[in-house]
DNA sequence: TTTATTTACGAAACCGTTTTCGTAACCCGC
DNA sequence: GCGGGTTACGAAAACGGTTTCGTAAATAAA
């Protein structure tokens, strides 16, 4: 019924508890004979060790902290996909915590992290975030931290980034070059770094190409997914509306796509949109949407394989190993 | 730098350590005064609890532990936002692990519980998974686990579930009326319990309307992805191909698209599609999806309200409290 | 006043590991 | 045959909390 402890286990094999565990630890100090007897009567007794109690003697939890904002996101499902492939081949597990957005849930999962409840975290700051008190107390305590997509830029640790500046620079580019001269940009949060850098480079393409940036065209939505349909109907019936959109992220496709049918507005005849969305259905959606697609399986991977970089060493400087990967302009049908 | 343990709040309280324990658990051992003051000092000192100490000591790690076979998949991640939501709000942590539907991970991940990692488990079982030994084992150590869309039915606990034979049966009747008389369904494996019942529901829809059922329009797809795509064409291709598709699961919908279009088949002028899926975009797809849609959120609250109840009491019978739940058939383009 | 009870706290055991340190027994060379 | 080194193991101290139990002082009951 109940398990079997190290205590137990020693007692059976008429051997001390330190024997044991140095045994199923592959320890020199012990006999290979004796190795091979723990070994059998742990696999006959069915003993798994409490990783509690490892973890309080050995001051590490074999966890990694993954921060998140949502799971139900392309982007983080695969990010996860591409930490836990990591995670799991080096023996650690995963501890996944979201912040549904919200900057009083991400001070309390950081705080309760103080705690020594993971060796390391991998983190995509909420949209309320501005502030990154919580984020240096936690490194002060000596928790490495890495950061991925969205950054605090006055973090000193490492930050896995794409290169958002340019892909809204070059989603927004490619749709003047389609022809559009009435670009909205859909925002999502003043203080996100992601969406500053994808602004600026939406702003910058605007005025290389000689035309009026005008705020009524910059949309900032909300977290709020039932508010941002109404806020995009609404900016799509005003005169002089836009005919090209860019959605700075993957959760505006849906309002987009609805708002024009309601409106009977034509993608891409009347307004031609593209998304940074790593959403698999993108090729077949009706019509198939030109995207910004960040590599989020590989962003997980290398964020986590540095984690565990640090994790072997203690004197590792993060904040030199910052990495700007590119995302990829996919056009197809919503912008043809 | 490092954290301040309570031994250390304690020194500097001039109290002792049990006396601040109690203080923090609001203990009417301790006088409110003393209470406001350890409050008062654990919050200047930011002293954070190690949980690992208290899990140890406790024999509870607030921990529960959420099996399922991959992230990125719309009803398991909203299936985990309905379990972190209730579990959140008991203030646990929820530790998510992924099988890739492969049974030697899912026993590995079973047996790695057993050890008192997790105070309760949500799984839905791998694609492989045909055995139950690994399950019961894990009951047997008094771990409560229940079991969620993906269900072993010899193991006793409790079953939350869809209502898999009538949805198979619904979507394959909606083809039949729609005027399919060679509907293919698209398996995903043998062991399942999803997969078999949807089968028989639509093998019964097949009976009950004088239709044949033919063995070469049962395709058992795999895990892997890529190797789906051609699996599919080529029945596509055969002659006297399919004009009705019943995909048993969502991640087949991809390849059913891509397939229909490379081979020019018109959804649904020349094939008729149906897939059980979660998919947030089913509706914007071209064409659109028409779906069996879970409700997958709520089967994930519900799971996970049921697991809380069980780790308050202790004789609780948890075999009694299965649940089926209905599936909607979300009637769309795709089968016009 | 004496006894019983309550209040408020401290000492120490305990949870299940890992690791340090100590120590017999054995082997080796000289 | 004697010091020095290795081998193989055990006792006990950690790790950081929680909980049981004991107890002095204060209060209540008799």
């Amino acid at each position: 019924m109940k398990n079997i402890n190290i205590k137990e286990l020693a007692r059976e094999l008429k051997l001390s508890v330190s024997t044991v565990s140095k045994a199923l630890h592959d320890s020199h100090e012990i006999s290979e004979e004796t190795k091979q007897r723990v070994l059998k009567a742990a696999a006959r007794l069915n003993y798994v060790p409490n990783p509690y109690a490892s973890s309080l003697r050995g001051r590490k939890s074999k966890n990694i902290g993954v921060v998140i904002p949502e799971v139900a996101d392309s982007f983080f499902s695969l990010a996860i996909n591409g930490i836990e492939s990591v995670a799991h081949e080096k023996g650690y597990h995963v501890l996944i915590c979201l912040t549904h957005e919200s900057f009083e849930n991400e001070k309390t999962i950081l705080k309760e992290f103080q705690g020594g409840r993971v060796d390391g975290v991998l983190m995509s700051v909420s949209g309320e975030t501005s502030q990154s008190g919580h984020i240096n107390d936690l490194i002060s305590k000596g928790v490495p931290l890495i950061l991925f997509d969205r950054v605090c830029e006055d973090v000193e640790t490492a930050k896995i980034t794409t290169d958002d500046f340019a892909s809204g620079y070059r989603a927004t580019e490619h749709l003047i070059q389609q022809g559009c001269d009435e670009i909205a940009f859909l925002d999502i949060s003043k203080s996100l770094s992601i969406s500053r850098k994808r602004l600026e480079g939406y702003l910058q393409a605007i005025g290389d190409h000689q035309l009026k940036a005008d705020k009524k065209n910059i949309i900032l939505c909300t977290n709020d997914t039932n508010k941002n349909y109404p806020l995009i109907k609404k900016m799509l019936q005003q005169e002089n509306r836009p005919n090209g959109v860019v959605s700075s992220v993957e959760k505006l496709t849906m309002p987009v796509y609805k708002a024009c049918a309601a409106l009977k507005l034509k993608i891409p005849g009347d307004v031609k949109v593209v998304c940074f969305s790593n959403l698999e259905t993108a090729p077949i959606l009706n019509p198939s949407l030109t995207t910004i697609t960040q590599p989020a399986f590989e962003m997980g991977k290398i964020a986590a394989t540095l984690l565990f970089k640090v994790l072997g060493k203690s004197n590792f400087d993060l904040a030199k190993e910052s990495l700007v990967i590119s995302s990829a302009l996919e056009v197809r049908d919503s912008t043809g």
